[in-house]
DNA sequence: AGTTGCGGGCCCT
DNA sequence: AGGGCCCGCAACT
């Protein structure tokens, strides 16, 4: 089964990762290379017929993590973990946000959470929602497969997704929190409401400077402190500082993502890959770090990097040299660390930095990394979530 | 409440 | 046998 469609695929397969000798080894061989001389770094959104090797030490490739809303398959192998891709939540009615972005909402992976939150309505529009499966192997989902061996990571995907990316799981993350944050918003203003006419009442006198930040700006949401958890465990205060200026409001219209990246998706529906793309940045390990001010005033979700679809996103070993999550342990930080590959300008998106050429395996992972990358990491972050706001 | 991994079991090819 | 998928469980966040 599946076999026409996929064995020319599999032949790109072959020749889809940079270092071709990496290549010729399949995930269920009983045998892996151990040989390897390159490892990759993590790729947030690996698409089409892709193999990587990971370091073991890399914690997104320990955690599985892809930005694909990923469900674990039982393949009956405890030796190799399967993950099968659950597509894409739409909005039923097709709708737009009033800055022309589409509506992708990931899927929740456990069965009953995806249920409910089918059972929901369009986070814009009020519509029903609609997931999109993913067909992209041969008419059934892709499929991930990793397996870890000796000190290595290996993975391999099967299938080009079908469909537009769905948000991050930080992305769906934030956007609860929101949707908490507004709740426990309005039920506090409630609160202070009755409060204020019990005091006007009795003759006291409010406090307004006592209101919770923000009261005045209905449409600026305060971060509520299990919204902060989730943008850093660590270290997100002096970023939220520096761009604080212009996150606590809505992204201007027009610096769109969403549809970019939709439209980017539509225009080449399965093969618009730029393979050369992750060989444009053969250079310098941290070749890529984009102008500081284009934090806070044009990243903002997945939706925005400029992405072909299969550029693969890569996590920059973000997390200090061993990739382990020295500046913040959680995915958040990694995940945004993609934000760190953007060039100013629209580019292949992974590309240039989703690879050191060359690089020294583990052992001297040292190289990797260091320095500046980390400092942007959060800006990405808040930026996001505050770039979640229309879908509010 | 949701994610992740595991494994039993069933169905289909 | 291999692949897809459903289900429940447990650990974890």
């Amino acid at each position: 089964m599946l076999k026409g469609a996929d064995e020319a695929a599999v032949e790109q397969e072959n020749s889809a990762s940079p270092h071709g000798e990496m290549t010729s080894w399949d995930i269920n061989d009983i045998k892996l290379p151990q040989d390897v001389r390159q490892i990759d770094w993590f790729q947030e959104w690996p698409d089409s017929y892709v193999k990587h090797i990971y370091s073991s030490e890399d914690k997104n490739a320990q955690r599985h993590h892809s930005s694909w809303a990923m469900r674990n398959t039982n393949n009956h192998n405890s030796r190799i973990l399967k993950k099968s891709c659950l597509g894409v939540v739409v909005c039923g009615n097709d709708c737009s946000t009033s800055d022309g972005r589409k509506i992708y909402l990931r899927p929740a992976i456990c069965d009953k959470a995806r249920q409910k939150q089918q059972r929901k309505c369009c986070p814009n529009c009020n519509g029903p929602l609609k997931l999109l499966s993913c067909r992209g192997h041969g008419g059934y989902p892709v499929t991930n497969f990793w397996r870890h061996e000796g000190q290595f990571i290996f993975f391999q995907s099967k299938g080009a997704h079908d469909h537009p990316r769905p948000e991050t799981k930080l992305e769906a993350e934030a956007r609860r929190s929101i949707h908490k944050a507004q709740t426990a918003f309005s039920a506090s203003s409630i609160r202070l409401k009755r409060i204020q006419e019990i005091e006007s009442l009795t003759g006291a006198m409010p406090m307004p400077e006592a209101l919770p930040l923000l009261l005045s700006k209905p449409d600026a949401y305060v971060i509520p402190a299990n919204f902060k958890g989730h943008l850093s465990k660590s270290s997100q205060e002096p970023t939220l500082s520096s761009c604080s200026g212009q996150l606590l409001y809505p992204r201007a219209a027009g610096e769109d993502e969403g549809s970019g990246e939709a439209l980017t998706w539509s225009q080449s529906p399965s093969l618009g890959r730029i393979p050369s793309a992750e060989r444009l940045c053969s250079g310098p390990a941290v070749p890529c770090t984009a102008p500081s001010h284009q934090h806070c005033a044009h990243f903002s979700t997945q939706h925005v990097l400029p992405v072909t679809k299969g550029g693969h996103g890569s996590f920059r070993p973000n997390t200090g040299p061993l990739g382990d999550g020295s500046c913040g342990e959680k995915s958040l930080l990694t995940y945004s660390s993609s934000c760190l590959s953007l060039p100013p300008y629209p580019a292949p998106q992974s590309g240039p930095c989703s690879r050191v050429s060359g690089a020294p395996l583990r052992g001297s992972e040292g190289d990797m990394s260091e320095g500046g990358p980390q400092v942007g990491l959060n800006y990405c972050h808040n930026d996001m979530v505050f770039n979640l706001y229309p879908l509010r």
